[in-house]
DNA sequence: TAGTCGTGGAC
DNA sequence: TGTCCAAGACT
């Protein structure tokens, strides 16, 4: 098995940019950004952020505002602070190198039991194996595993089979084979079994089961919400307020709002919700669009208002975030904000009556 | 250990 | 207002 998966990762492996070298640093800049990442989406951020921060060092002693806004819109952004305080720390305590066990690769923020392994044997050579939603798939088809896939027990003998299919001395290339073959052939949905090479050793195609492998456990509902949030220029800045580092989009930019309570208007919320998150009384809001987007079990209907300010910009006392900012347009542009917010930034800024009345 | 953390794309 | 999915980590 290992040596047809080899084989077939030789003439099929995409020409990916962190292949070139596999420098240790890349590898790992690449397996971060991949988490819950698809691959394609995976290769541009990669390239832009390898454009802006070549090393470690200028990872380092980057500003983490400026390491957010090219992770912005990739989303879990805790990777790019966590990604952003380890290469700090390799530099305080690794001398600028990255560690090559897993144990120490472990013990630093973001790096957890796949990507540690993935590191290790990927940069390092190292004989370990890893074990993705990928191999996952991959293994528990090709042994028939049953129990559902994410429970221990399943996990377990993933983990067993994937060790003793591992050729000692090819970990980088039979990981990456393991990885890419379960994501262009033994895909989700109608994996490629007629042809595949390994048809002949896998139990569940044996078995007519392939496409019920491996046992997912359903994934609750999604939770549909509206969202509200408002605009508001003074003197030609608007007015946004950096997130508190712990909350969901910690550390990014946003326009005040908030969710859109039981028998409340969009409208009203923004008012609300102003008036809770910045002390100000605004008014007089003007709609400007709507956007749909969705983050973990939530989809979200974001209504976007102007509003007009009617106390004194003085009396703003943040209470939801850490830090504000009344910016231009340029400045807007430089920030990171979440998805839905980032939508809105890019409806405007097609807005030249919009733009006219904001300061450059 | 189960919940939380984002997002866009495939179907 | 459909469902599923992705080179997981953290708490």
């Amino acid at each position: 098995m290992a040596a047809a998966l080899l084989d077939w990762f030789s003439r099929h492996k995409r020409d990916l940019p962190w292949r070139e070298t596999y420098s240790p640093y890349h590898v790992w800049i690449s397996e971060i950004m991949l988490q819950q990442t698809q691959m394609e989406r995976g290769v541009d951020y990669f390239n832009r952020w390898i454009a802006r921060f070549p090393d470690l060092t200028s990872l380092a002693t980057a500003q983490q505002d400026e390491v957010l806004k090219l992770w912005e819109g990739l989303g879990y952004y805790s990777r790019a602070r966590n990604l952003h305080k380890a290469a700090q720390i390799v530099m305080d305590q690794h001398g600028g190198t990255l560690p090559t066990s897993t144990e120490a690769l472990l013990s630093l923020p973001g790096i957890g039991p796949y990507t540690a392994r993935a590191i290790a044997s990927i940069a390092f050579k190292q004989d370990v194996c890893v074990v993705d939603a990928n191999v996952e798939r991959v293994v528990s088809r090709l042994y028939d595993i049953e129990q559902p896939i994410k429970s221990r027990q399943a996990q377990e003998e993933v983990g067993k089979f994937a060790l003793r299919l591992l050729p000692k001395g090819h970990a980088r290339d039979f990981n990456q084979a393991l990885m890419e073959f379960g994501s262009l052939v033994c895909s989700p949905r109608n994996p490629a079994c007629t042809g595949c090479c390994l048809a002949d050793f896998c139990l569940a195609r044996k078995n007519g089961v392939q496409e019920d492998r491996p046992v997912i456990v359903k994934a609750p509902s999604p939770i549909y919400i509206s969202m509200a949030t408002g605009v508001l220029i003074h003197d030609g800045r608007i007015l946004t307020q950096k997130r508190k580092a712990d909350d969901i989009w910690g550390n990014l930019w946003e326009f005040p709002g908030g969710v859109v309570e039981a028998g409340e208007t969009p409208g009203q919320a923004v008012i609300r919700e102003y008036l809770e998150e910045t002390g100000l009384i605004v008014n007089h809001p003007e709609p400007i669009a709507s956007f749909k987007h969705s983050f973990t079990r939530y989809r979200v209907t974001l209504h976007a208002f102007r509003v007009t300010l009617l106390s004194s910009p003085e009396e703003l006392i943040l209470k939801a975030a850490q830090e504000h900012r009344w910016a231009g347009w340029s400045e807007i542009m430089k920030l990171a904000f979440p998805a839905g917010h980032r939508k809105l930034v890019r409806h405007l800024h097609n807005d030249s009556k919009f733009l006219a009345k904001v300061n450059p």
